[in-house]
DNA sequence: TTGTTAATTAGCATGACTTGCTAATTAGGG
DNA sequence: CCCTAATTAGCAAGTCATGCTAATTAACAA
């Protein structure tokens, strides 16, 4: 994503005005690696500018996403993640604390032979899943901070394969 | 999946009942390739045992989940995939007719030295976008046949973001 | 400054997907 | 064949996201 100042120029250029509600949002998401969900950029701004409706962050998250401004992350834990970082990257999801990390990886897998007759492949999207350098250190217990409200159900039980490939 | 018989096998040991639902999804998940929606199960089973209900089909695709029977497959497409095969392969997204197949790959991505340093990765889950055999033959046209119901919007923007990387 | 028009807000409804709950039914061992 | 635990059906509820309306606000140009 562009910086607050590149943005509010192409928004002017679009004749999409400038509010405060969006210039916030530039703001918070510059330079943003938390992956952060509508949800809980709603709870930052609300800091910031009482009465922001959740409304506007969606619709702000939508302008930005359809202007290429912003990739839009689903790593299947409930809520959709928004990425301002447009270079190309995978993903790194700790199993420990939930955090998601920007990775790269050295090569783009590849079909194996006779797998895939045919296919043409056009994109690949990788996530990895693991325990992070922070959660990785020794007097680091299990966390489990599931940064997310989803009652238990599949999205819990695609956690818990997940949980048993890790503890193989 | 295990077949039918060797699955009521275990569930009688098990002491879970046989009852007609549960000896009917095992015949439609055994050796399905599809990657079905719990809805689409549905609706198959509907037609050989009307009446059915759609709250039995989660139930039973939980317990097998559960039991290391299905692989649940969140491909971000709206609903969870159900599959059968759990051996390790990867999947393939056809942008055109929307169908998911599994394929392998020839070795796991590995993460750029720098890029994660301390991370440890232990599952890793590969996501292939294009265009799958059928769809690549000439006279097939775009068919976007997208098997959910979803209203657009989060979803459709994410999908419009993979069609833009795949149409470069 | 003023006018035009887009943007925001609030509030509620909808929609997709999945789960929770409860009462009624059923399977299968004794 | 009966009994009880397990299963099922059916509906309500919950989460995430969008649609819609009407009223208000505020950005920008003239």
């Amino acid at each position: 994503m562009r910086s607050p100042t590149e943005l509010a120029q192409v928004f002017r250029e679009k004749q999409l005005k400038l509010t405060p509600q969006r210039q916030l949002l530039f703001g918070l998401l510059h330079d943003n690696d938390s992956h952060p969900t509508a949800e809980s950029l709603f709870e930052i701004a609300s800091k910031q500018m009482p009465g922001i409706s959740l409304r506007t962050i969606y619709q702000t998250l939508g302008e930005l996403a359809d202007m290429g401004e912003l990739q839009l992350v689903d790593l299947g834990n409930g809520a959709m993640r928004f990425d301002p970082n447009m270079g190309e990257h995978q993903h790194f999801v700790c199993g420990s604390c939930g955090a998601i990390h920007d990775v790269d990886i050295t090569s783009a897998p590849k079909l194996r032979a006779g797998s895939a007759e045919g296919f043409a492949v056009e994109e690949v999207g990788v996530v990895f899943h693991g325990r992070c350098d922070r959660c990785n250190r020794p007097s680091h217990g299990e966390q489990i901070s599931r940064n997310t409200k989803r009652s238990p159900g599949l999205q819990a039980k695609k956690i818990k394969q997940v949980k048993q490939a890790i503890s193989n």
